[in-house]
DNA sequence: CCACCTAATATTGTCGACATTTTTTCTTAA
DNA sequence: TTAAGAAAAAATGTCGACAATATTAGGTGG
């Protein structure tokens, strides 16, 4: 994983290792979502100033993790439905414009590294003991290449640096490892397909189909439940 | 202008303050982009301690308008062409979804407030004393409402929150009030037709075309001036 | 004269204390 | 008993000082 996101790069500061401490709570649950937090209190645990806290709370605050409310204090992000929803949306629209800037700008050897990538996917596949591996670190590793493929900054921040964090705690929380490997590894295909033909237009659309085919998926599953 | 933008909001505390007039200062090139800043000589200019000073910062820093690194220090973002034109590709994406969400997601009420303001914006254009008026807060009031229209937060969030004060900067900086008011016009009746009708996939085009031109616009214009 | 290393300076990161605001608790009156 | 208000407690916002890091200035050797 890591690879070129800023907010997994070396922690140089007491605050970015804080930051990453608490990104993990978060993201797993150890911190609850919706939970206030206690500035006094987390210093103490983490055996820092409210300083140091308030600077990790900032960075956790850029990716829409915690919301602050002037003279009141801090909240983790409540998850919802809705919520989860609003976030499919939002990636149909950028990783979409990602993948059509992709097929325009990735160099020759991105396209390779990506093809590389899909082989070693398909064989853990066809060995059957990486299923799991694909469906969590393989497909984000899949979206990941595609965004930095895009070489558009603005994007990899807002999808790499904010969005990404969010979709990796919805992913932990609700616990929905999408049971679609084998139709998404063929998806991922055409895709990459698409980008090696240089054709933008194709690979909007077949990204967006994806991301929307896997937002249905969870609203069926929704559905179900109830 | 305001609406329901959070850092246009009453600024209870002297951070919020501080934002604020850095936040014009930077739009408004006062201070200018590329430049470094200076902690110590911010505070002392500004009349508050550093700490706060530091808190202000972050919050431009979540609006992409400074970047900061490490034990180093903090910068203006820089203008560029090229981060204009990325700005552009985002806005594509996120406003051309934002226009679908629009269409299914707005009020009666809400699609009769977008049609009384764009009459009003008619009548300024027939006036002939308006243009100015339409070109600047008349064009944002537009992508304004259709982003709130969209009822989706994240959008809000990343529109009206974070890119709308890098779009405000460049259009200040680089000194261009899109020289296509008459035509910009008409596109945004057109696309409040769309909406009306709740035609999402029609709003959407309708939109991403939109700005794909302002977007062309400015790449002719600067293929001029070399 | 230039490159490299070292010392001095300035800047950023972190800390603990105080000020201000909010929340809670307790009292009092209807 | 409940509601409203006042006092107490706790939380957030702000401050100035110290520590750690980066930048600059100066000196030495090639």
């Amino acid at each position: 994983m890591a690879l070129n996101n800023p907010t997994t790069q070396a922690a140089v500061t007491t605050a970015d290792k804080v930051f990453e401490q608490m990104l993990h709570a978060i993201v797993d649950g150890t911190i609850k979502s919706g939970s206030k937090i206690s500035e006094p209190e987390l210093a103490k645990n983490y055996q820092i100033s409210r300083s140091t806290l308030r600077e990790a709370l900032n960075r956790l605050e850029k990716c829409h993790l915690i919301e602050r409310k002037a003279n009141v204090g801090s909240r983790v992000v409540e998850c919802s439905i809705a919520g989860l929803l609003e976030i499919y949306v939002v990636r149909e629209a950028l990783e979409g414009m990602a993948c059509r800037e992709a097929a325009n700008n990735m160099t020759d050897e991105e396209i390779n590294e990506m093809k590389a990538m899909l082989a070693q996917h398909a064989s853990a596949k066809a060995l059957q003991d990486g299923v799991s591996y694909y469906q969590e670190e393989g497909d984000l590793d899949f979206h990941y290449k595609v965004i930095l493929g895009s070489h558009n900054q603005q994007l990899i921040n807002i999808l790499c640096g904010q969005l990404y964090h969010l979709v990796r705690m919805y992913r932990c929380q609700f616990g929905m490892n999408s049971p679609r490997a084998t139709k998404a590894f063929d998806e991922h295909s055409r895709i990459i397909e698409a980008i090696a033909d240089r054709d933008g237009e194709l690979a909007e659309m077949l990204m967006r189909r994806h991301i929307a085919a896997s937002r249905k998926n969870i609203e069926k599953k929704i559905a179900q439940q109830q």
